[in-house]
DNA sequence: CTGAAAGCGCTTACAG
DNA sequence: CTGAAAGCGCTTACAG
């Protein structure tokens, strides 16, 4: 018997190889490692025994997932790199949530950037079902093969759009709110901190025409609920949700003592966090001399002793619904679309404007 | 012609009916998508056009990869929840800096935990090459599976081993600085905070019982460079790199006010900025009354006007590394191991004891 | 430049 | 409980 094992070295063993080493037909060994149909006790045995002298690691998950037409391989597509994405706490709270509900089939996470160049890797890669994340799924080329191809789509916070399902948030609504918080604390100069527009991620003030162009669903949405309060506010926009960002859009808006607003609408917390920040290089008094809200009712390290105005969104819920709404799909059901909604939260960021 | 493909749907079409549509040969078509071989203009105009009519996305990724050998995807095993993964900047930075090799290769990322139940994706997943996150390729059940499959393995930290090659890290020389840099500033009593000792991470103290049966790595190699300089420091194991991990150890640590160490090596900048967080809330100042050092050097939010004095790890470089080892013994190579080297970096968490 | 044929390694009805 | 056969959809030498 070993003697034949040697004859099998160099290649990968085969299935096949196995059968004949155990003396059972290709159908028998294949149903002795899946455990699907019925085999005698002995006759497993006898497979195994013989795969384990091959060397033989299970088949060939390549060829299983041809003849299966299943793949166990669920695609993540973020618009970002890589780093950019694992830096948003609200990203990973996604993502989090989808991984929980893909281990309940087993699946795998598949993580493609679509940033333009790697835009082969989307239509190259077998994946049972993919879920964007921010992207939109109306303009792509990359996701509209992937329509093409006929395979489960959910797009978390996309436009809505015929054949991918959404998972919504009712940012526009919740950013309203925030705003007319503002409003209603008798604020009348307020100024905006977008994230990216669009895939570009170009950062800058926001004019009319990049607004009028902006792609970026959750930021465009957001937009529009602040600008239902405050129509003509003066917006600045971030390259993405970082600190950093925050910081150097709050000195953008902040800088010049003669046109400085009393109050900050940021789109997201890692956003407003930075502006805080600027505003005390600045020597601002938040929330005396300025007021800042949020957006995702994350933990953001150090922003203590401030406890930030914020919109909460339930990110891993949401996450969680993308998951299982793959889950339904690949189970040939149809989910109904699904919309989040936030929380506001009131913290200790806002206050009356001082002027 | 329409009604040609009229007959098509339902199934998704095949890169059959398209070439049967454009009247040529399956191989012809073939030709026509991949651009390999030569196909005069005309010929693949009419392919093409073909696939548009029918609605044909491109050669099924399945049927590809089993007929050339090669999935496009590359995995990445961690050996925790996705959550606490993306939690841990280093993890990120590592993502990072494989995703930026894999880019060149143009393959995907596929996330894969090995936290014990899932352990059938590490199996049943097409993937070209595998990178080990900090899991001990020596012990790993579902991980010796995918040695017996042949495939690419690269670890990184993880027990240099036979057939996986190594990332390595100088983490116990690195430790045994930091320590030695503690003894020459007079400390004697100095208390450690580990990261888990293996996949099980339970939190609380060291017992010699736990630290004999440790099998992460990395966790024991920095143990032991802090050991070779206090060979009897009082250690507690944290469940993850987290900061608030680091608070629960420090206090641990120092809630005794008979019995406090007058510094703490925590194996994490995270842990670390915990364990200054534990500090704050006692009351016991830094460094005067305890000097704290970190290991990772990564930037840590809300620590200022704290410096951590630390060990920076190149993360993003052994990241880059690994990804390019991989690409490399893709292409037929045995690329070499290699080993990382940490800087000290002194902040000023640091100084003689107080006591 | 194009076609006919083989085969990647498996799973799954279908018989027995 | 086991086997013979077909076929998942493609790519790749090999001829011509």
């Amino acid at each position: 018997m070993s003697d034949e094992s040697r004859t099998h070295t160099g290649a990968r063993p085969t299935l096949a190889a196995v059968a004949q080493l155990a003396g059972v037909s290709n159908s028998t060994a294949s149903l002795a490692f899946s455990g699907t149909g019925p085999v005698s006790d002995a006759t497993r045995e006898r497979v195994l025994a013989a795969a384990r002298e091959l060397n033989y690691a299970g088949p060939d998950p390549r060829a299983r997932s041809l003849r299966t037409g299943r793949s166990g391989i669920v695609g993540v597509v973020i618009e970002e790199h890589v780093r950019d994405a694992f830096r948003d706490p609200i990203k990973i709270a996604l993502l989090d949530g989808i991984s929980q509900e893909l281990a309940v089939i087993d699946a795998g996470l598949l993580i493609l950037t679509d940033t333009g160049e790697a835009a082969g890797r989307i239509q190259d890669a077998s994946m049972d079902a993919v879920v964007l994340i921010g992207c939109s799924p109306r303009l792509d080329e990359s996701i509209a093969a992937l329509r093409q191809r006929g395979i489960p789509l959910v797009a978390i916070e996309g436009d809505p759009s015929g054949d991918v399902l959404t998972i919504g948030q009712d940012n526009r609504e919740a950013t309203r709110l925030a705003a007319q918080h503002l409003w209603d604390l008798g604020h009348r100069d307020v100024a905006l901190v977008t994230l990216p527009l669009d895939r570009d991620r170009i950062r800058g003030p926001l004019t009319p025409e990049r607004e009028a162009h902006g792609s970026s669903n959750t930021t465009m949405e957001r937009l529009a609920g602040a600008r239902d309060v405050f129509p003509d506010a003066v917006a600045f926009t971030a390259r993405g949700s970082f600190v950093e960002e925050g910081t150097i859009a709050g000195h953008a808006l902040l800088d010049d003592p003669n046109h400085r607003p009393t109050a900050i609408i940021a789109q997201s917390d890692l956003l407003a966090a930075g502006v805080i920040r600027a505003a005390e290089e600045l020597e601002i008094a938040v929330p005396g001399d300025l007021s800042v809200v949020g957006f995702d009712g994350v933990r953001v390290d150090g922003l203590w002793p401030y406890d930030l105005t914020t919109l909460v969104q339930p990110a891993v819920e949401k996450g969680r619904a993308a998951g299982a709404a793959i889950v339904e799909m690949l189970d040939g059901e149809a989910p109904e679309p699904i919309g989040f909604t936030s929380e506001f939260h009131t913290g200790n960021t806002t206050a009356p404007p001082s002027r």
